[in-house]
DNA sequence: TGCAGATGTTAGGCAAGCCTTACTTTTTGA
DNA sequence: TCAAAAAGTAAGGCTTGCCTAACATCTGCA
């Protein structure tokens, strides 16, 4: 989980679509309500229900009828999940000898769920223990 | 996820009933439906309407206002999930040194989450690697 | 320049999952 | 034997997350 302006918690799926954007987004590009629905194969209208909600939150900035673009809160917590994904999956794969893919999935699972302290704990022991 | 006959998945919380029970339920001791609502901080409804969703996956069996017990099919998935909640906040108490209660509620929250493949590499890992 | 097609938004709805309150029925033990 | 405790039922609510249909806006190009 990650936490948003004023700290609340933003649910998995939300962590998904933010993640998408910050795919999709380059640089200081924005992304597209079609390219994220796109992406996630789910519909437009979700979409930007989802955008919606990540406005509220204060992680993404959108005018009407344009692209949304990550605020600087919603960067650093689009970069958290996205390394907190890269790290299981690291981990799944080189440490435990996982399948790639069933790896890429367990990742998307576990990141959701799983405390700061234990991720922190976890990139410790992958940068010590085992390289990466 | 534990599979129940015909292999159907069932939901973390009703996972978490089955725990209860289990952890309740003596050798051949029934479990009740009280001490579960108690055990998971739930009414008795909930309790009961889980109870029904556990009997049709065929997990426990129950006569009207008795207790329930694990059916053979149920003891193996509850068996099934306790292993891999000990697995689990066994690793990250002992191998990334989380805190003891950090750990419980990690674990609670991957156990529901992560694959068969990913367990069973772990399991491996912890007793070839770290001892347990 | 104005319209067609692409894009974005709104409104409304549905299903799953989980829970509650209030009530009825059964059991049990003083 | 009868009241309290336990179990079960009925009815319903909330949240999350998704969808479709219909509508609004924008934009490129003939």
């Amino acid at each position: 989980m990650v936490t948003g302006r004023s700290g609340a918690k933003i649910s998995p799926s939300l962590e998904d679509y933010l993640e998408a954007v910050m795919e999709l987004a380059g640089a200081d590009e924005g992304a597209r309500t079609t390219d994220v629905a796109i992406r996630l194969g789910v519909s437009k209208a979700s979409v930007n229900q989802a955008m919606g909600l990540l406005v509220d939150r204060g992680l993404i900035s959108r005018e009407k009828y344009g692209p949304v673009y990550l605020t600087q809160e919603g960067r650093n917590a689009a970069q958290a999940v996205c390394r907190r994904h890269r790290a299981l999956k690291s981990f799944l794969v080189s440490v435990l000898g996982i399948d790639e893919s069933v790896a890429e999935e367990d990742a998307c699972q576990i990141e959701h769920v799983v405390s700061k302290e234990t991720m922190a704990s976890l990139i410790d022991f992958m940068e010590r223990g085992t390289g990466r």
